[in-house]
DNA sequence: ATGGTCGCCGAGCGA
């Protein structure tokens, strides 16, 4: 079994210890992890480490900030999102990763992605034109993803509810970025090429909310917003056999406004 | 409850 988690932190220095407290229950074999909000220099390497992981990680002063931690040996293959090479902001790592081996002889690989795609607020600004241009970009790399035809996982903060079952307030949110329905056509396109929403596909009644905002007692209330996704390709798909969201993390003292969601594939 | 979100870094921005 392999296990593989997304968790936006809303920075690594501020939730060293919660991260490091929720891999020693869930020990999860990869944690693509979003926001870290620092340079690579200053990413707390050595708890992670101590813990059993290896640790890649795109990082960006202040802002964004993308890191996958590993169990399992990995291969670097983009610390960019292609198709924009002026587009520097750290928010999309990609690696290659080689499966625990049933047969030595039969190694095979598979893909995990860590994004972090832009928010976009408010509708119709300059971000909501680049959050555009990066689900363009992210539709045409996941298209080469799927040829390629081997377990491909992308992972991260989509900052996108996918329908209005993803919002506790569909009519109150429905002009915000992360519901408009250019936003939402585009995230359908990473679906009909073939990749699936872990939680959609094996939790579809609505309410698995990944994100409750700091402000406005939005925990307390449940005023989520399910927006943190694990899709997967088909060939990953064929070995899902479970899922979740660890909603309790929320309600930890000094918590990430993000839950982690993981997944389970049989290997 | 004259409060009301965090985290970045040391003002105001981004989410």
């Amino acid at each position: 079994m392999t296990r593989i988690a997304t968790w936006n932190v809303n920075s690594i220095k501020a939730r060293t210890d919660l991260v490091a407290l929720w891999l020693k229950t869930a020990k999860p074999d990869l944690l693509l992890l979003q926001e870290l909000k620092c340079k690579d220099d200053d990413f707390p390497r050595i708890p992670f480490e101590r813990l059993g992981y290896c640790i890649e990680a795109v990082g960006q002063k202040s802002y964004n900030g993308v890191a996958i931690l590993s169990r399992l040996p990995l291969r670097i293959e983009h610390r960019r999102l292609p198709g924009e090479p002026a587009d520097d902001q750290a928010r999309y790592i990609e690696a290659a990763v080689e499966k625990p081996a049933r047969n030595k002889h039969r190694r095979e690989t598979f893909r995990v992605a860590s994004l972090y795609l832009p928010n976009g607020n408010p509708a119709g600004s300059e971000n909501f034109a680049y959050k555009l241009r990066w689900l363009e970009r992210l539709v045409l790399h996941a298209r080469r993803l799927r040829e390629e035809g081997q377990p491909a996982i992308l992972g991260g903060d989509f900052n996108v509810a996918p329908t209005d079952a993803d919002v506790y307030d569909a009519f109150l949110w429905g002009n915000d970025a992360l519901c408009r329905q250019e936003v939402r056509a585009k995230f359908r396109a990473l679906l009909h090429l073939g990749f699936s929403d872990a939680i959609a596909t094996l939790h579809p009644e609505p309410g698995h909310y990944t994100f409750w905002d700091y402000q406005n007692r939005a925990w307390t209330k449940n005023h989520g917003w399910r927006i943190d996704h694990l899709l997967l390709s088909p060939q990953a798909l064929a070995r899902l056999v479970g899922c979740g969201v660890d909603t309790e993390m929320r309600g930890k003292a000094n918590p990430s406004d993000h839950v982690p969601v993981w997944c389970d594939l049989k290997t």
